[in-house]
DNA sequence: CTGAAAGCGCTAACAA
DNA sequence: TTGTTAGCGCTTTCAG
């Protein structure tokens, strides 16, 4: 039978009359090395399994000053980009019998930092720190802790970094749209969402104006429209664009999934033939997005590759600032049905 | 200037001229009770910052026998529902000055079992499970190791459990469907993903049993397919569905997001016309689901709600076995322009 | 108002 | 092949 209260070993080693290290080894894989007969270490297991023994990991981490456990920040769960970077680090890190501690922070400075401190004192073994809003200062936090730390989306001037290929992307996924309207005047292609403080939006910004300019075409201040990530922001600004404008843009190149939605939402009020003649592309990657009839080309950031590339970082104890780009990839959408 | 080794209380007394326990209370907040005086608090906390100190909480949690941590077992992350709930798991969790643990387990036992071994040497202070499909199994575990713990989203039989009104959530989904079809011959009638064998899906299949046995009609085993929750589980279901009967369903209640994306993808390959005349609802609400230029009505779960009642479990101390049911919100697609 | 000392559960020398 | 011991960093009596 189990006992309702938490056994330790010394527990163990009463009931099976040998000394408390020899079953700390004995269940923690170092009997070997210690050359303690199998006898005993079966007997120790099997005592261990009956009282329903489970060791204690903070005392283990006090000892080994390593915790087991791997902290990730980022601006949210609950969008499909940030929530598959979290299941690949939830995967990544169970496969290194690790235990993932996922903290959100809405890309504000000050939730950032109260994140890496809790985890900084939690004593996280490393760091994954996903589209931070201010790279630099928690990057300050973990140096002073010593802790080895990799950025992911958006890059870090004093670590690592792993980003997709940003200003690529953008010119790639503006291009697709701008092959569609041939004749389009210039000043009614758009870019819509994020944040031009921040590089990956500064990047696809770049990129955006890139495929501008090679129709010639030049990109001003007006056509850029860095409302933040909100898909509120998002749809209020579309709305005043079209107020001003007194109609859509003709192209419409939406920096995140999270605007996106704002977008729809917006454009889901106003008459068919208005939106219909809108070409609208997106960063960032839904599935549902493929299957509207509106057709829209989309720029999936790999977050299985971005994620194991920032492990190969922290595995490797690297450390010098460096970024490594990842490719996204441009989904265009299907044909048939169009829901 | 900060030191790069990390500092303990101890560092701190040398520099102070005070003894450890003096600078432990100064920093925890038990110098009041311990009437310690205000200057030597001030001095200290001068010096801790200086020194760029930040206490260790396994040591802390060893001595407290609290480690600060709350564990969330769910399916995964990348999935509308269940990121919610992590989203609302995290800052519930963060505003109790706590750090989330959230772990996927794939709905799988093994998984599972693992998962929540894991929480438990980690000493987590509560534990919610989400979605799980072995709750018994993992109830014992928790009970064996004095975890408090709850279940969300698929109910134990062992420990408290907030679940959605999952019956006459999808009876009302289905009557919205059948109204728009009131000619409709019964046997076309169909029930799409999830696992029959838990009670989540078997509450579903009785709603959406009640929902025809009030038109008349009953429900044969034939038009009830739990294929899973995986995306191409459903869209292989659906295919058989298709080349069985030689058409598709004129009505289909999908059981979860998940599936609704497999559907969606299968309905992708034919014409208009086939899939114009399918009443689509579905279990679980995505955004963009309402965009669609298919009208599809969705039951959207109350993540938030369900947290928080969970969470409100785990502070009142309830161990009991008992069922809280919360309502699902039944949204309607909007009107103008469909994409 | 403050210090000394014990102990949380575990691991790793060092002895035996 | 195993036991003894010290100590990881912190909190908490108990003395003073």
């Amino acid at each position: 039978m189990a006992t309702n209260t938490k056994q330790t070993i010394y527990d163990i080693a009463e009931k099976a009359g040998v000394s408390a290290s020899t079953v700390g080894s004995a269940l923690n894989g170092t009997w070997k090395s210690r050359r303690i007969s199998e006898a005993t270490v079966e007997r120790i297991q099997e005592i261990a399994k009956k009282l329903n023994y489970s060791v204690n990991l903070q005392a283990r981490a006090l000892r080994n000053a390593k915790s087991g456990l791997v902290g990730m920040v980022l601006p949210q769960h609950d969008n499909r980009f940030f929530s598959s970077v979290g299941q690949c680090f939830s995967n990544e890190t169970r496969g290194r019998e690790a235990l993932p501690v996922i903290v959100s922070a809405r890309r504000e400075r000050d939730q950032e930092l109260d994140a890496v401190r809790g985890l900084i004192d939690a004593s996280v073994d490393a760091l994954m720190l996903v589209g931070t809003s201010h790279p630099n200062d928690l990057s300050d936090l973990c140096l002073r802790a010593n802790i080895p730390h990799v950025f992911v989306d958006q890059p870090c001037d004093y670590a690592p970094s792993v980003v997709s290929e940003n200003r690529a992307g953008a010119k790639a996924l503006t291009k697709v749209l701008l092959k569609e309207y041939p004749d389009v005047d210039p000043s009614s292609i758009y870019f819509l969402g994020g944040d031009a403080g921040l590089p990956a939006t500064g990047q696809r910004i770049v990129g955006f104006k890139d495929a501008l300019s090679e129709k010639g075409f030049e990109a001003t201040d007006a056509q850029i429209v860095a409302c933040g990530y909100q898909r509120r922001a998002a749809m209020d600004a579309l709305q005043r664009v079209y107020e001003d404008r007194g109609s859509l843009p003709l192209v419409l190149v939406i920096n995140s999934i999270g605007c996106f939605e704002g977008v729809l939402e917006f454009l889901v009020q106003l008459p068919s033939k208005v939106v219909d003649a809108c070409g609208i592309g997106a960063f960032d990657y839904d599935p549902f997005g493929g299957l509207l009839r509106h057709p829209v080309p989309m720029m999936r950031q790999r977050a299985e590759e971005m994620v194991k590339r920032a492990y190969e970082h922290l595995d490797n104890k690297d450390t010098r600032p460096q970024i490594t780009y990842i490719q996204p990839e441009l989904i265009l959408p299907k044909y048939g049905y169009r829901f």
